[in-house]
DNA sequence: TTAGTGTATTAAAACAATTAATACAGTTAA
DNA sequence: TTAACTGTATTAATTGTTTTAATACACTAA
């Protein structure tokens, strides 16, 4: 389900908390769906529980899981999931598009190259 | 000229390399104009010399700026520095729509994003 | 009851970032 | 030439974070 990469110089926790939400924002993880449990995942990735554990909370403190002791943990509502994606997703952009205003870029040299990147990213 | 937040996370050299790129992709240091010099910056900053000889030499590989032994570090030539600035741009607008295609939104969706966010950050 | 869940705690180990103290090599101006 | 300034390099010690490890607790389900 998951690969670690270990060149990667960010901790362990943090990648299996962005690949898994990369997994749910996809849709490869359903809305409601089970996730494997920690000490399965642990011994999947051949690493401590605990590490996974910390990635479960992460994500449930962002809202893209919920955890029930004794039963498992599952990915959030569909409209709850949705609403996050949206919500990150408009922010990186406002991130991005503000940085290049800094940087001293016209509202049409952004748009422009927008369009151009568009067009390249939805041709392959 | 730059100010550390000790509540981001980042390594501090990584901080200063970014903060000192945005400055010069954003023309507050000009092309071919003098960085402050390693030591000085260090005082300024109240952290050790190492720290910011670690930045530049970061700045340095990425081609942002050029030292030289016994007279300092300066920024590059406005070409390479406009080259630079493009290339990363593009880059990292690349990324993110790819992203925004791989959990689902259309094309149309993400341009439509776009230009509401552009919108917003140049009305300001 | 038994086996499976998530969670919490504490200590140790491992790793990376930072500091510190020096030293070297080059430039510039007095 | 000398003095003061540059960037760079090295090594050791310190610090903080991540990860592991070993347990324990509380809850669920068959």
């Amino acid at each position: 389900m998951i690969i670690l990469d270990y060149k990667d110089k960010r901790p362990i926790f943090e990648q299996v908390t962005e690949k898994l939400k990369r997994l749910i924002c996809k849709g490869v993880i359903a809305p409601e769906e089970k996730l494997p449990s920690v000490r399965n995942m642990a011994v999947e990735l051949s690493i401590n529980p605990n590490t996974i554990s910390r990635a479960y909370q992460q994500l449930e403190g962002e809202g893209y899981i919920y955890s029930v002791k004794g039963k498992g943990s599952f990915v959030a509502a569909e409209e709850e999931i949705m609403r996050l994606k949206c919500s990150e997703y408009k922010h990186a952009l406002g991130a991005i598009i503000s940085d290049g205003k800094a940087q001293g870029f016209s509202a049409q040299d952004i748009i422009n190259l927008i369009n151009e990147t568009v067009k390249e990213v939805y041709n392959d």
